[in-house]
DNA sequence: CGCCTATTTGATCTGATTCAAACAATGTGG
DNA sequence: CCACATTGTTTGAATCAGATCAAATAGGCG
């Protein structure tokens, strides 16, 4: 349960996204403290890897916001996910050679960038890291199953409620949430890119949602006024998290 | 290159299915036929796992077609993906205790059920095995976000055609296609409930493509006549298939 | 203050849905 | 081998959720 003071905060940072996912054991996060980084500030709007890239290591958020996204022929974005500290948005990066996507930053971030030969001999000294994450990117996919679940099914305002909790819940399991409060770097056009929507309409469905008494969204802060309203609207349960970490559990 | 005809038909379809996203070494392939299975005949249309199980074996197509799916509130259906021999469509269950969708048949299938423990003796004993199947759950994961940008930002036609062209190719990479054509179990409903459409604009939009001699689509067979322009119409890039194995490539 | 970006509002349009019904194919049992 | 039932495809008409276009307002920040 403890986090010892001295360990860098990225390493700090990732442990903790980790263990919000899965228990770790001692000499598991001692082995994950060893994996060297070089760390980069980046300014909002900035792409970290580009479609058709071919990285040769892989990035962890420290501080800030990213997404991944990829644009159509017609020039239209689709935004895939979002990614808060903690989290590793191209770790598929170690076992898919060439990127079928971009990842850029949403605000002004830190990054640490962790070389793919480090991270594959902790894994090989370490097997039950390589679950952990393994399994990391298979919540990634259930992030996707659950978007598309939204984007091909629910109404508007049901998806956007959705998104709302999923990153409120997010948010609380790395320790960034404060109660039914976290910040909110995604602007409107940005939840119509991840959502397939347009910004208009966005707009409009925030109005209802707040006209319920649900949600406040004033500049970058998301305060969620009736928690299981917004559940409920949203359709949300957050199962498909897989939250069985050893950290605080989502409500 | 060589598939020894002693295999099980089981052992062969897998080792053929990951020989396609990724080389194996000889020994490798040993290490896989050493699965233990058991097989199983299901009619069309029925579950194999719900949302909610914690199953404690995997599940390998061996012959008939599959899908994974979700349920909305409302009862709309939201199908996440497509599965023909040689896949485990179910093999995240390995490292996510509880099932966040159901996966059922699409026509009467032959499926080979592995127990976990087996398959976690396995990976164990051969790092490199752990990393294709890995690799194969990351491809998992870029179909979703394929589907994504297709429900969220692309037009009905385009989307089908994107479809229609992935299953081909899918099917090609493991021996199941004729050349550019392939056998055709989805309904259009069932292509609806993908791709976030309803039956009627689905079967409108097949008239389109049809009408401009792109496919041929009669029963339950899949055959394009222009690939070149169906991969134009469907803005088909296959590179987010990784299909970087030491089989047979896709066009 | 003034610029740039994000949000909001209004009006109009359209791709896709829904409802309803006919039609075709496939398979089953007698 | 045919009649019937079932499932899948096709067609038509009316409607709607959400897109698009255009412009005004409001924040945030150097």
């Amino acid at each position: 349960m403890s986090e010892p003071a001295e360990l860098h905060p990225e390493h700090n940072i990732l442990i903790r996204k980790l263990r919000s996912i899965s228990p770790l054991a001692d000499d598991e996060m001692h082995c994950i403290a060893t994996l060297p980084f070089l760390t980069k500030s980046l300014p909002a709007d900035q792409d970290i890897v580009r479609e058709g890239d071919r990285p040769s290591e892989c990035c962890l958020v420290v501080e800030g916001f990213a997404c991944r996204y990829k644009l159509t022929d017609e020039g239209k974005r689709q935004i895939f996910s979002f990614h808060m500290p903690g989290d590793i948005p191209d770790l598929q990066s170690l076992h898919l050679k060439v990127m079928d996507h971009s990842l850029m930053t949403m605000k002004p971030s830190k990054l640490a960038f962790i070389p793919h030969e480090s991270l594959n001999r902790v894994l090989d000294r370490c097997p039950r890291v390589a679950k952990v994450l393994w399994r990391d990117t298979l919540i990634d996919a259930a992030v996707f199953r659950e978007w598309m679940i939204g984007i091909g099914r629910r109404s508007a305002e049901t998806r956007i409620a959705h998104v709302l909790c999923e990153v409120l819940v997010r948010m609380r399991a790395v320790g960034l949430a404060d109660g039914h409060a976290c910040e909110w770097p995604i602007t409107q056009a940005e939840i119509g890119d991840a959502l397939g929507l347009s910004t208009v309409h966005v707009n409009r469905s925030l109005q209802e949602l707040r006209s319920k008494n649900l949600i406040t969204l004033r500049g970058s802060v998301l305060s969620v006024q009736d928690w299981e309203g917004l559940k409920e609207v949203g359709e949300f349960d957050p199962t498909y998290l897989h939250l069985d970490g050893d950290a605080e559990r989502a409500a």
